[in-house]
DNA sequence: CGAGTCTTTGATTATCTTCAAATCCCGTGG
DNA sequence: CCACGGGATTTGAAGATAATCAAAGACTCG
């Protein structure tokens, strides 16, 4: 046994994160807490964990411990249908929360993996839970994040229920390149660390379909695609394709 | 002006109701509260509100004040896109808990529409926190009901995403009949309080299709279909197209 | 009883999936 | 440094599923 982390598992580093020197505290829980507040949350988001491309940081049917905070990188959830075969719900970025579906039967209701080498803030919940009694701040960003996963979701039944395979590409990209630019990135360039093959199960297409859309988008002049470097060059037509939906 | 609730417009009655005595009270938000807990969840819980059918509960952007518990009938949710067109995002029926899509922003970003004559508990929201920074089972319920709406959001992400017509609808009669079941109704009759064009729009597919997949559940012999009064002869067929859905 | 809504059913069409094969690309190891 | 291998992506052709268009029939509510 040695110090170093394992290569092939998700390595915990006892590393102490200060929330209150994170620059994700605009768009992570934090957000609202004053100084003494933001004291008492890191107290308690005392470990980082590192999860490896292609690593699990929990699967469907674990018992639910914490919620996780997604520091660096990014990630996929998926539910599994019974019989094998999987559907992407969401993916993560820097400043967002996983695991919100575990608090509904202490245990993970979906498998969340790491697209790229990443680390979270791990959350305990029950303390959690305990702080956000104390802080009506806390609690607030907290109720208002599981709302906003809520509200969410049903932009994605939306989708899924209404619009056709450009369209939710469409609405896809708008949704990514939006919260890249939240996060200091360009509106307008980006890379996609999820296959064709994991887009199209979240837009409930298969990937040939995903694959013809940005060709397509290519043709028309609205994309640049270079494999997975996406350049948006008509952004008002990516729009246009999502207001127009189901008409 | 008098006394008399005006026929088209939801009625507030000022009544008192206890939901110590309510019961719903093992379904709903008072799950595992002790008497003295209940008591007070019942001086918050003041007020009720009668929702004749076809009437809004609430409306997308309107401001965002209250929870809904359903004491009585049945709803509708639905989630407009820009255009118009609409996607029916949940069928909510007694002990159900209606907008809490509205935290995130302080405004509905649903309609809440009653399929038939039904009455709500209102339940103040910033009350209700104070209530459960209190009552730490409190919060724990409600996070658990907040939860359980994205694992079910997750669901019906997996049906739009994976299963055909048929399949849809035999997940979607399922989910019915077992809640229906946990409320003290047969698990194999029931009314459908929408039409299949709402049917349709929950399941991502057209009324004709609905229709059609009603027609064919009634010739294999899986369903009695009566207009809206639908008889599940072979519930494990049912079971047996939702599990092998997507294969 | 009648108007209007809801539902069913048939015929045709659009969209996406499936199957298949070629190409691209990245990391690896020689 | 370059060739190789395997996953990822693109593209084409054929087929399946659901949407659309259309019309008739059934039920509900006043």
């Amino acid at each position: 046994m040695h110090d170093m982390p394992t290569p092939n598992s998700a390595a915990i580093e006892p590393l102490k994160v200060a929330c209150a020197s994170c620059n994700l505290r605009e768009l992570c829980l934090p957000v609202g807490l004053n100084a003494s507040e933001l004291d008492q949350l890191d107290g308690l988001v005392a470990k980082r964990r590192a999860v490896p491309r292609g690593e699990h940081l929990f699967r469907n049917g674990e018992r639910f411990e914490a919620l996780y905070a997604v520091r660096t990188g990014f990630f996929k959830t998926c539910v599994g249908s019974e019989d094998g075969r999987d559907q992407v719900t969401g993916f993560q970025m820097a400043g967002e929360l996983l695991g919100l579906d575990g608090i509904s039967s202490d245990h993970h209701h979906c498998d969340a993996v790491a697209l790229e080498d990443s680390s979270v803030c791990v959350i305990p919940y029950t303390q959690l839970e305990g702080l956000s009694r104390e802080f009506s701040v806390l609690q607030h960003q907290f109720h208002k994040i599981m709302s906003r996963e809520i509200v969410r979701d049903h932009g994605v039944m939306l989708l899924l229920g209404n619009m056709r395979a450009e369209e939710r590409l469409a609405a896809f990209l708008l949704n990514l390149t939006q919260r890249l630019q939240a996060r200091g990135f360009s509106a307008s360039s980006l890379v996609l660390r999820m296959t064709r093959e994991e887009i199209g199960s979240y837009l409930g297409l298969k990937l040939e379909t995903v694959s013809r859309a940005f060709s397509k988008f290519q043709e028309d002049g609205v994309l640049d695609v270079k494999q997975r470097q996406i350049t948006v060059l008509d952004q008002p037509a990516l729009q246009r394709l999502v207001s127009n939906a189901a008409c």
